[in-house]
Parts: structure tokens; sequence; C-alpha cells
DNA sequence: CATCTCCTTTTTGCATACAATATGCGAAAT
DNA sequence: ATTTCGCATATTGTATGCAAAAAGGAGATG
């Protein structure tokens, strides 16, 4: 006998799987939230007790919030000095990159092979959307659409371990936001790499996807370190210049909402 | 029922760094080495008080643990009802085994590139000691061999973004041991094929390299997946036969320790 | 003037207590 | 006989307390 439980249920539409959040888990999307939007700035220190304070949170999840963070990379852990947001020297951006062009390189391989044609149409739907961004040089919008097609790009590899390897380091990236200016010829080129993208998925190529998802990274990756070109190697990058230029970071983000009554309304 | 987090530390002598002051990190250490070597099944429930008790620990570290584990992906916490042993669906192994492949490829390349003359000749030495244990059809020995091979291989490539990657995926599919037996036949032809590895990190050709590991990774999931063959798409994987031929697991792996007075002795 | 030392303050790590949730079993109802 | 309900138990989630380690600062010393 079918039963649907979503159905005749008005207002919320479905029921399935209401909102059964876990603190820990919470506080975890938060923080990675404030980081990769610049909140909390590469280097900074995460101090316990003031982000209890401004998370309404004891101590105990948050400290498990760190874990599973560090486990992402995207908070480091220092024995007895607490935790602080991961900060990417020039090498670890360069290593970084190395490593997505091989994973997007493999999911463009596979997604050449796997993809259906609804997904196909719909990445080149948002192909053009990009060719939009590009005309009206709306940096904001390209760098949205370029995101959401790699990502999609990635789903149609269907193969769920590479695209959480690559969810992971994604976000590392994202940390550093790289996305404040691009140069005008670079930005042709990487337009029309998509171009030759969207060629390669609907001929289902999945060999010339792969090659020009790889290229498409190494020269990604060529204008990203250009862009943090003072850096010497080893040096810590300022992606997020650190507090000048986002004013009192912890405390004000702590305070930017209106103190919710129970902790678990922090996720907004 | 006792575990010891000494376990598989040397009586004390030779200190080797591990100075284990952070007892979380010393509990996750100890949890991988069980579950990866098989010593808590795949699918176990981890039952926190029990391992309390065993470990000697409280549960505050033990559950940080657990968030360390899920991030490597080798452990799964299931929200209100515990962790558990993660368990790998065979489609999950060929998805690992795809990954693996595009990771060990693109170390291959950049190893042939960045390798020291001094590791090259490590490597063929490694590669002259899988000669032997192939002619004494020495399975054990050809296995550590082996990983010592692909280790240092990934070790070359000199990107510990890789690096990490590499090894958390590795560690997850250590977990199956698939390393009971192997046909005479494919392990000729991986033994072969490591032959060419040689040859091309020798000749430091990248390309070549990285398209060898790609096909012999590419082999190997082939030969693993034969191995798993009696499995249906989705089922979960038993490759540590539950408590059938493991008699007693956990309990087993309590006992067979004298209990260490605290858990604070155990870095030496 | 720099530096070292000792002491106070802060912060982290661990253990434990309390609260929320799930699980298992038996009785009652269908 | 099967299902459902309710209660007792077990297990997990969160908060808090305490001790140890680090950070900071005042004063002494070269």
């Amino acid at each position: 006998m079918q039963i649907d439980l979503q159905a005749g249920i008005p207002g919320t539409g479905h029921i399935g799987a209401l909102e059964r959040r876990v603190l820990h888990e919470a506080v975890a999307d938060r923080l990675r939230e404030l980081i990769i939007e610049g909140a909390l700035a590469p280097g900074e220190h995460l101090n316990e007790r003031v982000l209890c304070g401004g998370l309404r949170v004891s101590r105990t999840p948050l400290r498990e919030a760190f874990r599973t963070l560090a486990g992402e990379g995207i908070v480091e852990l220092l024995p007895n000095r607490g935790a602080a947001v991961a900060t990417l020297s020039r090498a670890d951006v360069e290593h970084a990159f190395e490593l997505m062009g091989a994973l997007e390189g493999l999911a463009g391989e596979l997604a050449a092979q796997r993809a259906t044609p609804a997904e196909v149409d719909e990445v080149r739907a948002l192909h053009f959307e990009m060719l939009a961004a590009h005309a009206r040089r709306d940096l904001p919008a390209y760098y949205r659409v370029n995101r959401e097609i790699h990502q999609r790009i990635a789903a149609c590899a269907r193969n769920p371990v590479l695209a959480a390897t690559y969810g992971r380091l994604n976000a590392r990236l994202q940390a550093l936001r790289f996305r404040s200016n691009i140069n005008r010829d670079k930005w042709d080129a990487a337009v029309a790499e998509h171009g030759e993208m969207v060629e390669a998925l609907a001929a289902a190529d999945g060999a010339r996807l792969g090659a020009v998802l790889r290229r498409h990274l190494a020269n990604k990756r060529a204008t990203v370190l250009a862009q943090l070109e003072p850096q010497a190697d080893g040096a810590t990058v300022p992606v997020a210049p650190s507090h000048a230029s986002y004013p009192a970071v912890t405390p004000a983000v702590m305070r930017s909402e209106p103190a919710p009554a129970v902790a678990r309304e922090l996720a907004p």
C-alpha cells in the first residue's frame, strides 16, 4: 500500500525530515559560513569563550564543531592553544589548485559519460547566463554562475566520494576570496573555455571535457597566484585583509544579530 | 573490557616524536588503527560508554575523536544514535577507486618531475623488494611493499594537499581488507605495471607515469570488485566478515591488553 | 635598555552532571 | 495473532566545574 506522507499538508508543503538539528552541526555550519564569507579572517584566533557568548552555546558543542571544521581543513587546531581559522600559504594555494585540476578533470571525464540530457541542457542554460554576466561585466554574478556550473558538472560525475572531496577542497579555497577583480583578457579566455566545456559535454567527449577543465583550472591557478603576487613563497595570504577592512571582526559578527532567545536559533 | 591506547606502540624504545599531549588525538589515532586493522568491523556500532571504559577516557575526548574520524570518512555519525564504523557499499568502493586513480595519476605526473635521484633509487630498491616478494609468493610482504611504493611516489609529488587527500582516502579503503588473495595472472600484471612505473619515474616521464598509475588503479579496482562479486550493488561490503571468523570482535579487542593505570601514560 | 623570572590572569583540556532522545519490553486493544 | 501504546531503561547531547597549561605583566637583574 502506497502512502504519501507529504500529501495534503498545506503550508509547509513537505514534512519530510523536519529540522532535526544537532547543536554542534549547527555551530559548524554557522562557523563555516562566517569563515567562507570572510567575517572570520584567515589566521584569526578562535577564542572559545568569546564564540560561546556570541553563539549562545556552551563550549562542548563548539569544540566538537572545531574538530569537524579541522577535518575539513578550514580550521587549524593548536594543542593547548585553541583553534584558528586556517591560513593558506602561497604554496598551499598552488597545491590546492593542482589537486583541484585533477578532481575537475576526472569529474569532467565522468560527467561527459554520465550526464543526462536534462543536465546537459541545464549546464548549457547556465552557460548562457554566464555569457550574460560577462557581457554586463557583472563580476559577482559571473562568479556565482561559474561556481554553479562547476558544481553541476561535478554532480554529473555521479561519484559521491569525488563530490565530497571536491566540495571540501572548494570550501577551503572559497575562504580566500580571490574574487575581487580579474584581468579582462583572462576573463574572456575563461568564458571561451566554458564554451568548450559545454561543447565537449554535449558531445559526450569525456577526454576533451577533462582536458578543458584541467587547462581551465591551470589558468585559474595562474590568475589567482598573480593576484597574490606580492607575497613571498612561505608567507600567509592576507586575502581577507586582517582587521583593517573588517572592523571588529569577531565581536561585530556576534553582535550583528539581535541575540536570539535560544541557542538553537543561531542558524538564520 | 579494555582497549589500551598504548597498544601498537612498541615498548618505550624509540620516542619517534609521538609525544601525545592531546588526548582526543590519541583516541582518534587508536580508533583509526582498530578500524583499519579490522578489530572494529564496518557497520559496528560504537557505544560511547563501552569505549570510554575500554580506553579509560571520559566521553568528551572520545566524542571529539568521533568528529575527527567522521571528517575522515571512516566513522559515520547518526544524530542522537551515536557513531558507527563506516561501511562501504560496492558503489562506494567503485567511486573511491575512481578517485584514487585520478589522485595517483596526478601524483605520478608530479612525482616524475619532482623526484630527487635518491627518491628514484629508493623506489627502485623497493621495486626489487617487490619482485622478491612476488617470486616468493609472499603476499603480505607484497602488499606491504606495494603500499610503501605508492606512498613514496605520492610523497615525491611534493604536494601536501594531495598527500593529505590521498592518505585520507587510503585510510578508508584500508578498512576493507581486500588483501586476502589475488589471481595469479593479475598479480603478474600488477608487478609488470610496477616495472613500468619505475621506468617512467626514472625517465622523468610524467605523462607516462600518470598513465601507468591510472591504468594500475583501474585494474586494482577490477580485482577488488571481483572479490566483492557476490554482493548486490547497494549492499554493504562484509570484508571483515562480521562476527563469524573474527570471534568476539569488540570484546576481544577490549580484553586483549592489561589495562594501563592511567590513560595519560600512553605517551612514553 | 634589554632580559629574565616569578606571579597573576586567561584559556584550554578533561571529567562529570544533567537533560533530551531513542530503544526495548510488556500489556492492552483490535 | 498482530498492532499499538506506555513505561522503564539505556544512550546520546549539552552544560558546567576543575585542573593544567599558556599568555601577559610587574619587578628584579645583568
